[in-house]
DNA sequence: CTAATATAGTTTCATATGTAACTAATATTG
DNA sequence: CAATATTAGTTACATATGAAACTATATTAG
């Protein structure tokens, strides 16, 4: 007798698009709650100044690119920064549409205390990861982001 | 001259949580996007009719808890279910308080549609991947998922 | 058996987010 | 050098989401 093809199955627990979405969440939310509960930033406004920090003077636009935010939510995410002090808007000379974006002292005293909070975070995810298991995973995400959207910018 | 000690920094794109989210952001829009154009369905309603599917009567609350969603985004994803005659309920007769729930036969026909769509696009996003590296992939997301939320029931 | 407590699920409200429309400035082209 | 198209960024609107309040039923304690 002919075996039928396997009927496929889909089983929601071992589907990949639904595992990283959980997983991403939950890590999301937590890290998200750290940054809100002491410092009143949102992840949006953590990672704007996340790049302000290690970039200044660069406008919302490239901003954007490098977070993988829209420019809506880069727009407001300054705007929420800039109202509590921690970022500062000039404009542009060469380009009167664009404006550079950059820390004040104020927001770089922030950033320092939330860098190391932030690496801490990473540190316990990653906690029971081997180097070697580290590295998998970096290789993996990498490979992975690489096929779901070949032509991001990475920087 | 003693050294000081390196001034921890953070890249963005170096940064584990970040990478997640963008990785799982992109797959679930795109992943999204597919139920939506051919079966109006959202995210949340096509997860709950996967579980529904592999798992027919049982209530809201179990597939919260299979789903990972909360109380209020089943019950939203359900009604919409319901509306659009994918999923029908009916009252539980040892506890008035819950409902049955399970797939219509139009349900059905829908799940059983998307199901090999699903599994093809998982089958696009890991198609780069070796057999060994896609093993070592669930590994790793299985032990973060771990670490970050020790105590959910996963089934 | 009744009162207090807990649970299943829905509704309400406030906030977050995405899309599209808009404004202002620059770049292109005929 | 107009007229048109493009780009940077903001605003407005519609929809999605989460937290808390609420309804109805079931469970527990006295």
């Amino acid at each position: 007798m002919p075996e039928l093809p396997p009927k496929p199955s889909l089983r929601l627990r071992n589907f990949l698009p639904y595992r990283l979405s959980v997983l991403s969440n939950t890590v999301s939310r937590k890290i998200a709650d750290l940054y809100d509960r002491e410092f009143g930033l949102s992840i949006w406004q953590w990672r704007v100044m996340a790049v302000l920090g290690e970039n200044a003077g660069i406008t919302a636009t490239e901003i954007g690119q490098v977070t993988a935010m829209d420019k809506v939510a880069v727009s407001r995410a300054v705007s929420g920064l800039i109202d509590s002090g921690h970022v500062a808007r000039k404009a542009s000379e060469e380009d009167g549409r664009r404006s550079i974006l950059s820390l004040t002292s104020k927001g770089k005293g922030v950033y320092d205390k939330i860098v190391p909070i932030a690496l801490g975070a990473e540190r316990d995810l990653v906690e029971t990861l081997s180097a070697a298991e580290r590295e998998q995973l970096a290789r993996l995400m990498e490979k992975l982001a690489k096929t779901a959207e070949p032509d991001r910018p990475l920087w």
